[in-house]
DNA sequence: CTATTGAGAGAGCACTGCTCTTGCTTTGGT
DNA sequence: ACCAAAGCAAGAGCAGTGCTCTCTCAATAG
């Protein structure tokens, strides 16, 4: 149980969100090499080595944005999945791509921070992987929703990688066949490419009309986890 | 010309060599984040200040690292295109992928530098966009030449998307069909987004053998490209 | 009511990128 | 061959960083 209590615990939750809410400003207005815990006190009207209370160093700090951006665009993909819930998958799949990629225009630096290079530690905390892993989530439901009793449109696998995908399927997709866990994973990374490319301005002098190019491209990565045109 | 002119200007060019030797050193080691020009000069036995006249920043510096990678990378692509010159497209275009990939698992730093979130500045400058395009015009190369005289195997495009596929067509891809410029660009950045899951830890506890996962998704990336499966 | 715990303040360390000034050496024109 | 100009290294210094340590004071718990 949370119940307050007292005037400290409850103090502590406010600051600690307020340290939150001026680093995520920063975070969106200069990107994360310029975060500054320093800045980030100074802006709070306290001392830096007070911040020190609240979290153990820097990376810490990066750590909770990162997580909270796990979340934020997760339930931005979860939101498009439950609009489209009764729309055909194919739709449900493209929304729910659309909706990534608005979340990543929308907050570029927190996208660069859990899709770009990592910047704290080399591996990821125990902490961020339940968080990181709602918007997979997401297009699972929605081709767990589309192969309900249905059968399989796309080939089968290779020898080689159907062990793989059937451990896959049984680690974090139960009920999929395994053609199509595979074809997810591999389209969940191409869609972060996508994203990434326009993003980090590899598409300059390339591609113009951002948002057609983008759409086709994720009715392509839809038709290759097997879902059907309509 | 390069004749060179004098002492100075031969140990001008030693020097620059020098110290991005040194600081690709570092980035190998540590990452961009904490490569520091006063550790690069430390190293060399020079002062920090003396560094200035080489590199007017740290962000030059920088650039001039982001510039090597292009075209590191650039040339394992090339090289491997060369290697498989003889062989069938769909082989060709396969070799290509996995050389990107086997530079990236090589260099992850170098890799997070030109791949990741872009550090300097925002805009990459003009300098970087000629050995940028290296290994993009590689792949343009493999499909150029698997369409020489041959037929289309793509679904034609959507009225929407056409236009933009021919201009790109017409940019930077001269004689594709623009079903294939458009496929192509896609199926880069997609490789891109499944390298950058692997290396940024996002296929931790979800791919295990990435090899076999890798290689499947690049000959489905030759098939959305229309190369035959042979 | 007292002992313990948590929080803010301040000083300080080691480091960073970058600038400016001061000498010295190589260069190019006369 | 000489001499001014340009290129270079060194040192000091500024403003900023992450982080640690000590000190003081207020809130809590027994």
């Amino acid at each position: 149980m949370s119940t307050v209590r007292g005037a400290r615990e409850r103090a502590r939750i406010e600051v600690t969100a307020a340290i939150k809410d001026e680093a995520r400003r920063q975070l969106a207005a200069e990107g994360a090499a310029k975060l500054s815990l320093r800045a980030v006190a100074r802006e709070l009207g306290m001392v830096s080595s007070a911040l020190y209370r609240y979290f153990p160093s820097r990376d810490d700090l990066l750590t909770a944005l990162i997580i909270d951006a796990y979340d934020s665009v997760g339930a931005a993909a979860e939101a498009a999945r439950a609009r489209t819930e009764d729309a055909p998958p194919r739709q449900s799949w493209i929304a729910v791509c659309q909706a990534v990629r608005s979340w990543a225009l929308a907050h570029p630096h927190e996208y660069a921070l859990i899709y770009g290079s990592p910047v704290p530690g080399y591996s990821a905390p125990q902490d961020t992987i339940g968080p990181a892993a709602r918007v997979g989530n997401t297009f699972i439901a929605v081709l767990r929703a589309a192969y309900a009793g249905r059968g399989l449109a796309l080939p089968p696998l290779p020898a080689d990688l159907r062990p793989e995908a059937v451990r896959m399927t049984e680690d974090f997709a139960e009920g999929l066949p395994p053609e199509v866990t595979a074809a997810l994973v591999a389209a969940w990374a191409q869609l972060v490419g996508l994203i990434s490319f326009e993003l980090f301005g590899q598409f300059n002098r390339v591609v113009e009309d951002r948002d057609t190019f983008f759409t086709h491209a994720a009715g392509q990565l839809a038709h290759a986890t097997g879902l059907p045109a309509i």
